[in-house]
DNA sequence: GGCACATTTAAACTATCATCGAAATATGAA
DNA sequence: TTCATATTTCGATGATAGTTTAAATGTGCC
């Protein structure tokens, strides 16, 4: 009767919220042992396992094994960007303790998006390098590096023009389920964030995607950009400049 | 402990097999009455309406009343391309019998993916506008008209200039499940589909997303194209020069 | 080797949910 | 109004799949 492939196998493995807790750490673009796994979801190391071979066996998780510790991560970059999307059209979860909500709070203030930047900070970040020109909206679906904007990355330590000396430099424009902006994905996204890590403006916070500004960074993201954070990061109104 | 929208909600409605079928139908971008949808999926009506409410309800599909009959289409042209995107990344139908063998290739060979042409079709028509210089790609998600692609479009009827004055015309890379290809989406997609059901190039294959090509299709695709049709839907080598 | 830790496998329990029969509602036709 | 068709609602059934307890495997450390 069908003949389209097997959608079910996928997406029921993404349906269980167990699952989609776990899918969701990993989102962040770490590796995490079982162990975590499971405690970040909340279940036995039984169940966690269980749901952990499955998502194997589905394509959708890769292990990697170091001693008596299996690592997990995500399969590929098309699972990441199916989770995103999934997440674009679907409803918010309903906060049930104040926990919750705080937790909410960190990870719509800033994220990773598997390997870049996302959440207010990412949305931030992105309008402040449109407003100054060094990017720029070249379609429904891509941005392009300015000449300013490649100066400008320099700069900040990012040599781009070395890292891709002929290609075009690859800007996605990626729709923020949080903040209903697009943020910086592709290429370029994933060399800021990893250079933002590196000279410690921002820092992971264990066990989710939550990224947590550091002093330096909110010193450094005010002076480059005009972003104002308030580090603490439960906060809400954010980045009184950027959306400007 | 979980910030992140009900991921869970969304994708366990379209997880139930039966369901996905009845998703895969309305790919075709056809409204379906409740009845036929309920045969194509192969369930009874009580079980196909219990199903379709929960997709209304879930915000996958919406329905509009038409005196008994109720039409269900796809909610949003964001459902649409979340199946696309599931169906990339998973593994193919095994099949089970002869019946469902050809309804496989049919689908392979030509079928509409939303508003747009994909299969052997679609991708065999967006490698001949490419080798042409109608088309060009432009970046890794995009193609872009060329200004010899503007004439040739009109002297096939499509006059693209005057459908979108001002703005650039929206050409999107839409990666191909079935072929692993790239097919025209977006905008240009959407407009070329319609034109050539118009132009009755090629017509619907009722109750699924294949589409039949007609004997009028036929000659007019060798002709403008260099594209070598077998009209028989279930053959397997087409389009011998399209990839060359 | 012996012990601790990380993880998996097996078996039993339980709950959720798709499914269908029966009956109800609603619309159109005669 | 009466009948036929399209669809939904209700209630009962049955299968699938997540969960836990218990036991097994595998890896590092002393």
């Amino acid at each position: 009767m069908n003949a389209y492939p097997n959608i079910s196998i996928v997406t029921s493995l993404i349906a269980d919220p167990t699952r989609a807790v776990m899918l969701d750490a990993l989102m962040s673009g770490q590796m995490l042992p079982a162990g975590e796994l499971a405690y970040i979801s909340g279940v036995s190391p039984q169940t966690a396992s269980s749901h952990l071979s499955k998502l194997v066996k589905g394509n959708v998780i890769a292990v990697e094994q170091q001693g008596r510790h299996r690592y997990y991560r995500l399969a590929n970059k098309e699972v990441a960007e199916l989770m995103e999307m999934i997440a674009v059209i679907s409803p918010p979860v309903q906060v049930r303790s104040l926990r919750q909500s705080q937790e909410m709070k960190k990870v719509r203030h800033a994220r990773t998006c598997y390997d870049h930047l996302a959440g207010k900070l990412g949305v931030a970040l992105t309008q402040a390098l449109l407003h100054k020109g060094f990017i720029a909206m070249v379609s429904e679906t891509e941005f392009d590096v300015t000449a300013e904007g490649m100066e400008h990355f320099r700069l900040l330590g990012i040599d781009l023009a070395a890292m891709k000396s002929n290609r075009r430099i690859f800007a996605k424009r990626c729709l923020d389920w949080s903040e209903r902006y697009h943020h910086i994905g592709g290429f370029l996204g994933s060399v800021i964030a990893r250079h933002l890590f590196e000279i410690k403006w921002i820092e992971r916070i264990e066990g989710t995607r939550a990224v947590r500004i550091t002093e330096e960074g909110r010193n450094r993201l005010q002076e480059w950009y005009g972003i104002d954070v308030d580090t603490q990061e439960g906060h809400d109104n954010l980045y009184k400049n950027a959306h400007a």
